[in-house]
DNA sequence: TTGACATTAAAACAGTTGTTTGATACAAAT
DNA sequence: ATTTGTATCAAACAACTGTTTTAATGTCAA
């Protein structure tokens, strides 16, 4: 990523890592401006105050953010490979460190002290996501089996996932640096791919 | 919960409080030896300053909210009942609308942000919560297991359990209010325990 | 060149922050 | 009664915060 010359965006991407690392209230203008390598006078010029760059940098960062390969399978796909793919693509979306990965800890953020930054971001992007595994892995359950025990199951893969995200500087005390390292996610999402699939399998 | 009269402790539950409300950074002393109705120096006696205040005020919400009933099993419980037990116990714990509902938010905040708090809590307090489980686990996989296996499966057993706390806001929005109340932690559980036993015992 | 405008710069501002001070009240022990 | 130590208080401190001001700089058309 190049850095963009004009100031305004300059500040934009500066705010947004600062912000995500340290919260609204932790992170400083002066930081922020230092990084951005803007006089501080630039934040009052091109955005109002610190609160408007705040929310101006959420959006830049959630719709700057790419696009991502859609996960689509042919239609004789195997609703087990289906199921391996949407594990493997989450873990590493979640755990890549080549991905910025300040996105996911603003989000969080917003889900412990929601504000009307990113409300509706979480609903947009995690919804529709989430309509593609309840529908995996109602294929994957018996037909006619009740709504409940598919998002319950769904909820299973998912908290699986997200615990080595959400949980991380936990695991890495629980098991020391040395093992946390050798945890990648391809490692990961085979084991929860092969965890889900006996619990699936067995259900019958 | 009555108030205790000695300030320290009611320091702790105001800093608890308002620290999860607003973070670290958010938060001022002034604001919380006002809830607290103690003088502002008393945070510079008792403690010895606003860090240190906080790092006691995690581990007090986190330790100290009332005694824990012990899990202790007769040797002959058969180790399918202990992981009930333990899933159980602690699903109850994360849901309990008993519990203040700040606990939780003051956690994740530092799972987002790892201070020293974090250590010192995870040393004192999970990691040997977490030493029972892998034990359980070890005796539900075949003799022989590698570390890692065990550790691996033990945080898919947690992994579904913290998840419906820690996603509590978003899990509402994707299933409905309706049915998000239906979700009590006794039905929780014993979707988790047979998801795990299931994976588990086809194991071998 | 001149003037108007957009942009950048340094400094100052006013308010809030965590922290410390020095005095005071109270109790128990000498 | 005097001393000693604990606990509490109002006040002040120094540093940092977001924000504003004011001046300087550059750009481009007339």
């Amino acid at each position: 990523m190049t850095t963009p010359e004009n100031p305004r965006e300059r500040l934009l991407d500066a705010a947004g890592e600062i912000f995500a690392e340290k919260g609204f209230k932790g992170a400083t203008v002066r930081e922020i401006i230092d990084r951005a390598g803007v006089n501080i006078a630039a934040v009052n010029y091109y955005f109002r105050d610190k609160e408007r760059l705040y929310i101006e940098a959420v959006k830049h960062a959630a719709c700057g953010q790419g696009e991502e390969p859609h996960l689509s399978w042919s239609p004789d796909t195997p609703p087990a490979q289906k199921l391996r793919d949407i594990i493997r693509f989450q873990l590493l979306k979640l755990l890549d460190p080549n991905r910025p990965a300040w996105l996911a800890r603003l989000i969080m953020r917003e889900l412990i002290q929601p504000s009307e930054a990113c409300a509706e971001l979480a609903r947009e992007y995690i919804e529709p996501r989430s309509k593609i595994l309840f529908g995996v892995v109602r294929e994957l359950l018996p037909p006619g089996t009740p709504n409940r025990k598919v998002f319950l199951t769904a909820f299973s893969i998912v908290g699986q996932c997200h615990f080595y995200c959400s949980h991380k500087p936990i695991i890495r005390i629980l098991i020391g640096e040395d093992e946390y390292q050798r945890l990648d996610p391809t490692t990961l999402a085979e084991h929860i791919t092969q965890f889900t699939l006996r619990a699936l399998k067995a259900e019958e």
